[in-house]
RNA sequence: GGCUGAGUGGCAGAGUGGUUAUGCAGCGGCCUGCAAAGCCGUGUACAGCGGUUCGAUUCCGCUCUCAGCCUCCA
């Protein structure tokens, strides 16, 4: 049996998964700036970080995951203003819009979902400690700034030197900042802006400093596993290991761990520019568990192209494992199936979860193959296959449901008007009318039913 | 310019110093009234050039190509 190991960003290797406490591990991930409806590079990091959070429980850790929300930046208020509503209005809506998403996608509810807006006294709290510890000033313009310059590993995490960065390449450097990659902690309100008080007057909390103060709060100055997408590597996090560390005196993180992107057409999905798709758009087309199963066909760092033959596939790969399980219940054996170790072997090395997938298919084949031969190996193979699946968030649907679900909006046939087809065709197979039954089969084909006939029985799902 | 990461069969996508990934699609067979599903079988794959080695897709070097980050971003 192997032992979990993670690729750890800031040692850039694989590493020995050791909690810091025994049996309980706490993971923080960034979550969602909530202004608008979450796209599939989102959904990647929902889907992956739950894997994770699921994994680790299935070993038996004690979890805590807090995924926190940003609820409050530059482009909330932006879009509140566009929208001419109240920013918490928005953001509400947003939230409540994720988590509509994320039960689409059977990510489990994380532990603690801290918002920037409920964690303002932490923030000044941390703030005023980096400055009396003079890694923070006020810059002429009233804002306040972290000195990058004041601590002394900064960019240990990115692989980077200060020297080596070309400021000002896409922004013009800011008069106020001592260092151009000195970054903005408070920021004080401008007329009409939401705001709160603060030592230096009103305002609001930067994006990084949100992070630092929430994780902290939540799971202690020195945690775990802390994780998000590839661009947050620099400068968030990068930020954040400088704020905690200046602020604590403690190492902040052990683990840091980094998804890949989402593409399209080879280049990266994404807000700015504009070629992202939502979750919700997808749902239309596709079932959730599609996504997610698309999501995890892939290693989490690697880039993960999206398009409609992908999702199309998933969706073929999902028939072939819930038609495996069909018609047999599950029986746990008492021996640990080979099955089981590889799965974990696979998901032991780094949440390999391609190589895992691949295991419910060798069991989804030995299912298939058991099912005439020895039924009752074959209901172990399904307990098998069904607890591999679940730290997947996978095949947790009835699999006749899951296979006679339609995507709704162009449900044409009702459940009875397939099941009087089926009599009828049964009734012309009884009396050998070939022609009138394949013609039956071929009707409901153009309905996207299909039929199977097994023995004197026909069952049937939708294609 | 600096720093990352990647180039695998028709497509997607793992992995490995010498032996089957897996899924989808294809081809042949079994099953079936015929199908569907399933089962069995089947594919001169590892960007290019050098090097190390008995042997490299796997290690090293170089080249080419692609992607990402360098204060919007998951």
């Amino acid at each position: 049996m192997s032992v979990l190991k993670i690729y750890n960003t800031l040692s850039r290797q694989k590493e020995v998964f050791t909690p810091i406490q025994k049996n309980t591990v706490g993971m923080y991930v960034c979550g969602m700036t909530v202004y608008d409806f979450c796209h599939i590079g989102h959904a990647r990091v929902m889907v992956v970080f739950d894997v994770v959070a699921r994994y680790l429980k299935h070993l038996g850790y004690d979890v805590k995951y807090v995924r926190n929300i940003t609820d409050i930046d530059d482009k909330i208020i932006a879009r509140a203003n566009d929208a001419g509503e109240d920013f918490n209005q928005l953001t509400t809506r947003f939230i409540n819009e994720m988590h509509r998403d994320e039960a689409s996608l059977n990510v489990l509810k994380p532990d603690l979902e801290p918002l920037a807006t409920e964690s303002i006294d932490n923030i000044v709290t941390m703030i005023q400690t980096l400055i009396t510890k003079d890694n923070a000033y006020m810059g002429p313009n009233g804002d306040v700034y972290y000195a990058v310059e004041s601590f002394k590993n900064y960019g240990q995490l990115s692989g980077r030197q200060l020297d080596d960065m070309q400021a000002g390449e896409r922004v013009e450097v800011d008069k106020n900042k001592r260092n151009p990659f000195d970054f903005v902690l408070w920021k004080s309100a401008k007329p009409d802006e939401p705001s709160w008080p603060s030592p230096w007057g009103a305002g609001r909390p930067g994006w990084h400093i949100e992070c630092s103060a929430m994780s902290t709060c939540c799971l202690g100055n020195h945690f775990d596993i802390h994780g998000g997408g590839m661009d947050l590597q620099f400068p968030h996090h990068e930020n954040e290991i400088a704020q905690s560390e200046s602020a604590t005196g403690e190492r902040y993180v052990n683990t840091w761990m980094h998804n890949g992107f989402v593409r399209i057409d080879d280049e990266k999905m994404s807000k700015s520019l504009g070629n992202f798709f939502t979750v919700r758009e997808v749902l239309k087309k596709y079932r959730g568990e599609e996504i997610r199963f698309f999501v995890l066909s892939s290693h989490y760092r690697s880039p993960l192209n999206y398009s409609d033959e992908q999702l199309n596939e998933s969706r073929s790969a999902l028939e072939r494992l819930y038609t495996a399980l069909r018609g047999i219940m599950p029986v746990q054996s008492t021996a640990k199936s080979d099955y089981i170790s590889r799965f974990e072997n696979a998901m032991n090395d780094d949440f390999n979860t391609a190589k895992a997938v691949s295991v419910l298919f060798e069991c989804a084949n030995e299912i298939n193959r058991l099912r005439k031969t020895n039924i009752n190996e074959a209901a172990n193979r399904v307990a098998d296959l069904l607890s591999m699946a679940q730290p997947l968030g996978l095949l947790e649907q009835n699999p006749d449901e899951y296979l006679q679900s339609s995507l709704g909006s162009d449900q044409t046939l009702s459940e009875a008007d397939i099941d009087e087809k089926i009599n009828q065709r049964l009734q012309a197979k009884a009396d050998k009318n070939w022609s009138l039954a394949d013609q039956i089969r071929d009707e409901l084909k153009e309905q996207d039913v299909i039929l199977e006939d097994s023995g004197s029985s026909t069952t049937w799902r939708r294609a």
